[in-house]
DNA sequence: CGGTTTTGACCCGCGC
DNA sequence: GCGCGGGTCAAAACCG
């Protein structure tokens, strides 16, 4: 992707209110001692701001910089995440054997590999056996990055499932993703000797985000997390009434849920989104700066400037 | 006191 | 129709 193309980030300040087109003041020479003392004013509080020019350019330029620099990081970001998209959709399509029948369970929904929630000890070939050790493999070795966000391939439901791992000795069934929870209930079921809990976005009923985690029976210091649905409100730390989030910082967090389908599965409305999201970032970002609000201040005066003078 | 967690009861879909 | 099992409800307990 073209990053140029889809965001125009180049700024005119108009740091420079004074082009060369507009007509030199011609200044009479044959002034008395008064007028001359007036002058050298004139002249010292041309290079005043002048100077003062020059500062507001470098800033400018700085601005400039920094906002290509977040830009350039985006689309790192997101180049990486569709590589890692573009990775995991073709082991998607390996399982095709649901283990059960009944209602369909979000892991199977996923063609999920290794059984977590499913029985695993009564289909299990040689064949198959290999697959899964295969599999676990590939799963751990995309744990190095801590989180891994199994989603289907854009067309399904809104599910995604997280891997975190924990201490064994850690009976609490949370997992950090930023976003508030409240359980609403708690089962053992029959695949798995740990029990599964599950949880409602707190802003239920607005919000239709649920989860539920359960140790993983293959490996139990693995956290099994499965996301459904999308969060229709602000990101992680705003919905935990995060102090960073009204703080001075601009952080962007990755939503789990939301913001981790969107980044895979990019489809034009949430590019659209995305960009929306990540320009009122940097604007707010920047509003918070003084000296830019100052320049940009400087800049619209100049443009009235200029205007009212045509 | 309001929000969250716990936990037994209940609901419902599915297989037999 | 019955039993099983996953998912949800809701009252009580808990907590800050």
């Amino acid at each position: 992707m073209d990053g140029s193309s889809f965001l125009d980030i180049s700024l005119d300040l108009n740091t420079n209110p004074f082009p060369a087109k507009l007509p030199k003041k011609e200044v009479s020479v044959s002034a008395s001692t008064h007028l001359k003392r007036k002058w050298l004013e004139q002249d010292e509080s041309a290079s005043e701001l002048r100077e003062e020019l020059n500062r507001v350019n470098s800033e400018n330029k700085k601005l400039t910089e920094m906002l290509a620099r977040v830009y350039e990081s985006y689309n790192a970001l997101h180049n990486h995440l569709e590589k890692l998209q573009s990775r995991q959709s073709p082991e998607i399509d390996q399982t095709d054997k649901p283990i059960k029948k009944r209602k369909q369970d979000p892991d199977d929904f996923l063609g999920f590999p290794i059984g977590l929630s499913s029985g695993k000890t009564e289909n299990s070939s040689s064949n198959e056996d290999h697959q899964q050790q295969q599999q676990q493999h590939e799963q751990k070795n995309q744990l190095l990055s801590c989180k891994r966000p199994v989603t289907d391939s854009f067309n399904k439901a809104k599910v995604s499932t997280v891997y975190v791992p924990t201490e064994t000795s850690d009976t609490s069934l949370t997992v950090k993703d930023g976003f508030q929870w409240r359980k609403y209930g708690q089962k053992v079921t029959r695949d798995n000797p740990s029990p599964r809990a599950y949880f409602r976005c707190s802003f239920a009923p607005s919000c239709p985000v649920k989860k539920k985690v359960q140790r993983s029976a293959e490996d139990p210091s693995l956290l099994v997390a499965t996301y459904e649905g999308t969060h229709n409100h602000l990101g992680p730390n705003a919905s935990e009434g995060d102090a960073t989030s009204q703080g001075r910082s601009s952080t962007v967090t990755l939503d789990l849920v939301n913001g981790g389908h969107s980044l895979l599965a990019l489809e034009k409305n949430e590019r659209n989104t995305m960009q929306e999201v990540l320009i009122q970032q940097m604007a707010s970002s920047l509003t918070k700066d003084s000296k830019f609000t100052a320049a940009l201040a400087a800049a619209i005066s100049g443009r009235l400037m200029e205007q009212s003078r045509t």
